[in-house]
RNA sequence: UGGGGUGUAGCCAAGUGGUAAGGCACGGGACUUUGACUCCCGCAUCCGUUGGUUCGAGUCCAACCAUCCCAGCCA
């Protein structure tokens, strides 16, 4: 995997490692900390680029690690569905996988190091009085439980763990500081009463500490040294580094925030990803649609292209929202190395070429790969009965238009250059056949004369080729910014977005594709089988991306 | 109008006082048995604004403007 490029956490990270810095002469350890609530998207892409390849660029180590704290939105699924994503974007945290939830015994211990120290305390403040009592930014926040002796609020929090109490009764809050402008830092709350069962600790607790407690401990004990995470924690910073100098843990680590990836044409937050899910607007969570890892995996996304992708965006501070264009164009420059080339039709008609005698037929080899040749040669079938696609023919041709229509030749792809001498039209007047006379001169595509053809055209033989079913995708929403300010996301999904043509024609050879296997279908975009649907002797396949056109308006 | 951030091209993004990298997109051209790929060329006299310091400012200072995040017993 190619080296991350500098940015100012790698700036910051040398500072740190020179002689003198706070890590001279440390290792860096970073870590990945997902809560398993839901399903990796591109956005986590970034984030795991990021912790794991600043480890990597330092030879340092980087920890995946479950950030289960909260367990009324967890769940084992998920957990495995991250490592899977994870691993399938190549990135190995080898044998450290851990659970905040197995420091659960460690974190209350210091807790009550933190009462012990008069740095917290148990507060009896409902929820509706917390927040009642959270002042403003002239009128410090309160609570009647602040002076509560050291002894009682061991007491009480130890039968806070005891389950005395019931969820809501009572929290424990850090002794901070009231009146501080940063309202994190208004004695916040570090453990909340649940009586809950947890995906991994089942009924042991039902008390858990919060994210800004617990985070500051999961990094020290792992000895993280950096700890990496996005924007919108930067204002926790002097809670988390409040926490760390306060108990007696060992570790050291130092958070470094960086901005979160936006991109147009779709949403990241979990919650709206999970409606779209819920709400039936797309098929799942790995519906090759969505923004999910496992949905551009289905999709045929590379983990290449991913990976990629997340380097070239770079990472920074300022808020950013990457074109969805561009992620789209790493697919393309991964998959035009790797992908073998076909023909596919997607929406066939029927091409006879009337002086090529029935019955008989050929066959020509044709190079899988124009810019690879070392990929090879594979066979096609050529006859008098082919299927072409329907736009490639128009009685009357449109500017600049350099396909088939009558009296213009044009080129099969490997095989014959025909002219077109008409078509057949039912009563609608649809044309549902083109007729065309082959050059016996041509073979192979290059006419005896050496005159210039300038269209070529894909085809596939009608007694040989294959019927598949094509799934075409388009943004998942018409608006770019689809919940940008007070809009409703879902007014914006795009009606167009999935579009299956079935009857579709393709080459013999594709049948031997395999799940995983990326194909360009000449001229019409890449593609893969649907790695849920597509089975023995049922072709299905999804268009990944679509090849850049500079004649067509639409990419359909 | 509290706290914390961020403003360099349509979108990302380098730049760390010495005269605006790179990528995507876009436009033009060459090549082409994919209107793809590839290859050339073009694309910020200017860095949110206004002042100031300096021989010299995107980089330093000041003020202002814009914009994002934060008042969960979520993460």
């Amino acid at each position: 995997m190619a080296e991350m490029s500098q940015n100012f956490i790698h700036d910051f990270i040398d500072e740190e490692l020179a002689p003198g810095g706070r890590c001279a002469g440390m290792r860096v350890h970073t870590r990945f900390p997902p809560e398993p609530n839901g399903y990796l998207h591109i956005g986590h892409a970034k984030a795991i680029y990021v912790d794991f390849g600043t480890a990597e660029k330092y030879g340092g180590l980087c920890n995946l690690r479950m950030d289960d704290t909260n367990p009324t939105k967890e769940d084992v699924t998920y957990v495995e569905a991250i490592q899977e994503d994870i691993k399938w974007l190549g990135f190995d945290w080898e044998d450290r996988f851990y659970f905040a939830s197995d420091y659960f015994e460690e974190m209350y211990g210091y807790a009550e190091e933190l009462i012990g120290k008069g740095l917290a305390y148990v507060c009896q403040l409902t929820p509706e009085e917390m927040k009642a009592n959270r002042g403003d930014v002239g009128k410090p926040a309160q609570s009647p439980y602040r002076d509560r002796p050291i002894e009682e609020s061991l007491d009480l929090f130890r039968r806070m763990r005891a389950g005395e109490f019931p969820d809501g009764a009572m929290t424990l809050r850090g002794k901070i500081d009231l009146a501080s402008g940063n309202f994190n830092m208004r004695d916040p709350v570090i453990y909340r009463i649940s009586h809950m069962h947890h995906h991994r600790s089942g009924d042991k607790w039902c008390i858990y500490p919060m994210y800004d407690y617990a985070h500051p401990l999961e990094d020290a004990i792992e000895n993280i040294t950096h700890s990496l995470c996005s924007l919108e924690f930067e204002d926790h910073r002097p809670l988390y580094e409040w926490v760390r100098d306060n108990v007696s843990v060992k570790g050291n680590p130092r958070q470094i925030e960086f901005a979160r990836l936006n991109m147009t044409y779709t949403v990241m937050s979990k919650r709206k990803l999970r409606q779209l899910v819920e709400e039936g607007h797309v098929s799942g969570w790995d519906d090759p649609r969505m923004p999910t890892l496992c949905g551009l995996r289905r999709r045929g996304y590379t983990p290449a292209s991913v990976r990629n992708f997340a380097e070239r965006i770079g990472v920074a501070k300022a808020a950013s929202t990457v074109e969805y264009g561009f992620l789209e164009h790493c697919l393309r420059e991964d998959l035009n190395l790797s992908a073998a080339r076909v023909m596919a039709v997607l929406r066939p008609v029927k091409l006879t070429i009337t002086n090529y005698p029935e019955g008989r037929s050929e066959t020509f080899m044709v190079e899988n790969n124009p810019n690879r040749p070392e990929d090879g040669e594979r066979e096609v079938t050529f006859s008098r009965n082919l299927y072409i696609e329907a736009e490639d023919f128009m009685e009357e041709p449109a500017k600049k238009y350099f396909r088939l229509f009558p009296g213009n030749e044009v080129r099969l792809k490997g095989a014959y250059v025909v002219k077109c001498t008409g078509c057949v039209k039912d009563e609608a007047g649809n044309v549902i056949e083109v007729l065309a006379e082959y050059d016996p001169d041509s073979r192979g595509g290059n006419p005896a004369d050496g005159r210039k053809i300038k269209g070529t055209i894909h085809w596939v033989d009608e007694s040989t080729c294959l019927e598949a079913e094509l799934r075409l995708y388009d943004n998942l929403f018409t608006d770019p910014a689809p919940d940008a300010g007070d809009k409703n996301f879902i007014d914006a999904l795009n009606p167009d977005s999935l579009k299956v043509l079935t009857g579709c024609k393709v080459e013999k050879s594709l049948g031997e594709a395999k799940i995983g296997e990326a194909f360009q279908f000449m001229r019409m975009g890449y593609f893969s089988l649907d790695p849920k649907d597509a089975g023995p002797g049922k072709l299905v396949f999804n268009r990944s991306v679509t090849l850049k056109d500079s004649f067509k308006k639409e990419g359909d």
